[in-house]
DNA sequence: AATAAACTCCCCCCAACGTGGGATTGTAAT
DNA sequence: ATTACAATCCCACGTTGGGGGGAGTTTATT
């Protein structure tokens, strides 16, 4: 990785962010930090890759998630992709688990609410940088309550040591047949325990018995 | 939800930490802390079991995770169980991904590395305690690495847009007649594509087909 | 001794799936 | 203009899978 750093230890930094009364107070408090230099800020995404010059490091993007033309969320494939070492932290107003979960797939590495007071907004500027990832208290509760939910169910369905064998095979993306073989069964037998598992697991089919284990749903 | 709170306002938590120099400090610092009633301290997970009483009100435990005999990580669920409505701040030397995501799944609500000051381990308590998900930095950039790393290699064999979207039908379990129907095409269409999808992806089932998008492989 | 709960295996039936062709349209690239 | 390819459909064939039965074993629990 190449290094353009201006000064060792200031934290290059950019903001897209459509609402003037928000980008502009933002622009001025961050660009009285000493440990910031803001180089661009934006009200819309095109703008920002006008004005960004490949030559320039840039670190840290502060990157609103509902943005008038391209929306932040699209925009943070293609910032990744002309700029892969800069952070993005996301902005916003809402926190839809959907579009936290989006934004974190695509590549964000911290997710702020808007009611954030602008010294947080500092402290989580200088923690994404540093290599943490800055949530929001709301949003990290979501970030793990996706964890949560996934494998409480672990115990739900009493699952028998020959069913979760038969499974494992299902995961590995064996026929029927193929299972009979491996555990030495007969075909009926194994057809025998993927109805059980089927009634337990509330499905019919092989198909939907691999996407729940694989989500750790069972 | 009944409260048992001996006074509103206050927090009441209790300490599992089999290392005496960490927890007596720890217990003292909380327990001047006028936001903090620690109830229970205990070295261990069994010792916490006997001391603990059900008509106590409990909001918080702080949980060492490498713990002789029942390890933090299995007292998550058995906590849980007897006291639902408590919150479980995971606290650690090490930063393996897969404890982390291990205790996530199991019910924590929080995660500290234990060189986190104590002003900070007060802070986490009350954060969690308000709805939060405190984490180290380090904790938070590999839960949202963890988000990251599943969809990045979407690119890797050139998937249409179509076949995506049938992917992702077969992935919630849909027959290719249920696919055909919720896309608007004839079922002859998409067994056309899964044709391709499957020389595309090597495999020779939908069941592999799910897999192998579950586990981020596509 | 009786009951329950896994595990073993068999039958039939029909729907769903996988594989092999082939035909047509439209669009994008050369 | 030609090539290439995604996308739309169709037919036919054999295999696999899902649902409904039933019958026998062992093991553990009551």
């Amino acid at each position: 990785m190449i290094t353009n750093t201006k000064y060792s230890g200031v934290i290059s930094i950019a903001i897209i962010e459509d609402i003037d009364d928000i980008r502009i107070p933002m622009r001025e408090f961050l660009s009285s930090c000493a440990e910031f230099l803001c180089d661009i800020d934006a009200s819309s995404v095109e703008e920002f890759l006008e004005k960004y010059r490949d030559d320039v490091q840039l670190d840290v993007i502060l990157l609103d998630i509902g943005l008038p033309g391209i929306s932040g969320l699209g925009a943070i494939q293609l910032i990744k992709e002309r700029i892969p070492n800069c952070l993005i932290l996301m902005s916003t107003i809402h926190d839809e688990a959907e579009k936290i979960f989006q934004a974190l797939k695509s590549g964000a590495s911290g997710y702020l609410l808007k009611d954030t007071p602008l010294a947080d907004v500092k402290n989580a500027i200088v923690e994404v940088y540093e290599g943490g990832a800055p949530m929001s208290p709301p949003i990290a509760r979501k970030v793990i309550n996706y964890f949560n939910k996934n494998e409480t169910k672990i115990t739900a369905a009493n699952i028998t040591t020959k069913e979760k064998e038969i499974i494992a095979q299902m995961v590995d993306g064996m026929s029927l047949k193929m299972i009979a073989a491996n555990l030495g069964n007969s075909v009926e037998t194994i057809k025998y325990h993927t109805k059980n598992i089927y009634k337990k697991l509330h499905v019919n089919s092989k198909t939907e018995v691999v996407a729940k284990s694989l989500r750790g749903e069972i």
